[in-house]
DNA sequence: GTCACAATTTGGAACGTTCCAAATATATAT
DNA sequence: ATATATATTTGGAACGTTCCAAATTGTGAC
């Protein structure tokens, strides 16, 4: 079809003026819908663009406006169905606003993280929505970010200054902790995550916070650090469970750490939910679709997604220079892992 | 630090030029990492570019040199575990290679798919690499990909003109039927999938001629279609279950649904693996992480990413048209869902 | 037919780079 | 010193768009 074009030199606006008999410039007028042209006119510079098979080059169009409809969105692994999440919210909220995305993944690589971040202002990135890698730290994003808007997802960074967007970890691990206390639990872990990581110790915050109010300490012993990976949490678990006086509950840093633990507690022929309650933060897909279910805390990811978004084009279009914040309700969300659904009460 | 410029005019290769006492032409060269500069003027250049922040503008490059640095990746469904791997072998293979890619999620959309598409080519991408969603067509392919190079990874597309990147489903399904054949399995079914997608085809057709060659026929009553998802996974497998002479084994579409499946059997109060052996396919990271383990056909999900990749490179480098075609190997991985672990074979 | 005004259309001159042919500097041989 | 070759450097002229100020056309009133 509509013949064979040999060379294939690309289509530009100016043959498309040639083709339909008017200037580059009302050729440009009408690229951009301006109500200026006459109709009859804009029908016919249409027809000859898709006689010739114009495509729009935006590169040359952002060099003359000196400004892009691009933005990155730098996220540290994109194989965590939780940043999956994100990055799909984070999309959605792009979709009709002009922009899109450029995604990239650091699998937590300070290195690359920068690689691409560089890269994203090479192509003159409008904005930039950064899950920063795990050893980011202020003076990292300051090198990075220098001029244009960003806005920080899910991991705070100390004294950065960047607008935020992150799940209200403290709330969150502690709704988690008294609903456990609220089952008759005592003996209540922490489990998972890694002691230098912001959420990690928002999380022990909260749930410290949530022992303490209902007059429980919290050992040291009871809080089991580890990689915040299935792996992790099976270790982590499994070190719990060796040791005299095992609690009998558990809250988890994420839920691939609980998934891991629940992994670790079968091994030890114990049943989830049952002997041990065990409850998860994020609420990720396959909260779900473990068995016996994962009770979990849940933040909203696509909607945190949507914020960040919504957040970086305020930024964008305003100009603001103000910095936002923006913390996501946190929710459990109450499945079978923790035993509540068994009406089951786990006395200390 | 670094003294507050107010205006924020952008830093170009002439502000370089004029600070570094050469030509922009000069600058251009250290740019391009030229051997012809001297090193001492080199020097010279690079200082000047850092003490005056500067970043390279890609777009205005490639506008000179009409050719980009940018490849597509157009994907059905990021949300989904194993296109998330995919994505992540792709990126990993462009590392290195002077592109970067531009990442965007249709959500099985053909009319997002179509926008994003569009934006890609816009935005002068040299090449696409395109995990069709559920709908496309050979015409649309045609349409979209018009010109530029294109692989398509993944999906299968009756008729399209482009390299492509598959796993062996047919080999796949076959070996998975096979192993349950060994096992001593009879009735067996196979589960999932929606019949126009050509990968339900295929991994039918595997599953079709294992068993015939194992002697055993293939009712129409054991083949349950369903959206390739958990749900309808679950509500194939309950339908199964609720019929008299229930298979004593099941080859699933792929993981979620195997995962679906193992949930409906464990509500009717049945045990994977042990009452009905249950395998599954794409082994996504999920496979290891249910209980009982997923038995699932591997396929280098990550391989295939880089394969694609790197086939799209060499079209595109090498200006070649000839259309490649890549099949990866499909593995059988066996854990515990079927059975065999258990060194238990069910008889019919 | 002329004037004033609104509605359309239109040539350049940018934007920040690369590329080419040509200029200049440096070294080497005479 | 001169000629020759080699190593560096350098002005434009592109690339495909947008933007501005100015030109052209159309309309209605006189």
């Amino acid at each position: 079809m509509a013949g064979a074009k040999s060379a294939a030199r690309t289509v530009t606006i100016i043959d498309i003026a040639r083709e339909a008999g008017v200037s580059k410039s009302t050729v440009s007028l009408v690229l951009k819908m301006s109500p200026l042209v006459k109709d009859e006119t804009r029908q016919r510079v249409t027809k000859a663009m898709d006689a010739l098979g114009y495509v729009y080059n935006r590169g040359a169009a952002s060099l003359r406006r000196s400004r892009s409809d691009i933005v990155g969105m730098v996220i540290n692994d994109l194989a965590n169905p939780f940043f999956a999440e994100l990055a799909i919210g984070i999309e959605r909220a792009l979709q009709n606003s002009g922009f899109i995305p450029f995604v990239a993944n650091t699998a937590e690589s300070v290195v690359r993280q920068a690689e691409v971040v560089r890269s994203m202002r090479e192509h003159g990135a409008a904005g930039l929505i950064l899950c920063p890698a795990l050893d980011t730290d202020a003076a990292e994003i300051e090198r990075l970010g220098s001029g244009l808007p960003i806005v920080l997802a899910i991991r705070r960074i100390m004294g950065a200054r960047a607008s935020l967007v992150v799940s209200d970890n403290v709330a969150g691990a502690a709704r988690a902790t008294e609903h456990l206390v609220n089952l008759g639990h005592r003996d209540i872990a922490f489990l998972g995550g890694i002691g230098h990581m912001v959420v990690f110790q928002d999380r022990v915050a909260g749930f410290t916070r949530a022992m303490n109010q209902a007059g429980l300490a919290v050992q040291s012993s009871l809080i089991g650090e580890s990689m915040p990976t299935k792996d992790g949490g099976f270790d982590a678990m499994s070190r719990l469970l060796s040791v005299d006086g095992r609690p009998t509950a558990v809250v988890c840093f994420n839920d691939v750490v609980a998934i891991g633990a629940m992994l670790a507690i079968a091994r030890h022929g114990l049943v989830a939910g049952r002997d041990i309650a065990v409850v998860g933060f994020d609420d990720t897909t396959e909260a779900r679709h473990v068995s016996p279910a994962l009770t979990s805390v849940s933040v909203d990811t696509g909607g945190l997604g949507e914020r960040a978004a919504q957040i970086l084009l305020r930024q964008i279009n305003e100009g603001e220079r103000r910095l936002d914040m923006y913390t996501g309700e946190a929710m459990l969300v109450v499945r079978e892992s923790c035993g509540a659904r068994l009406g089951r009460r786990i006395a200390s």
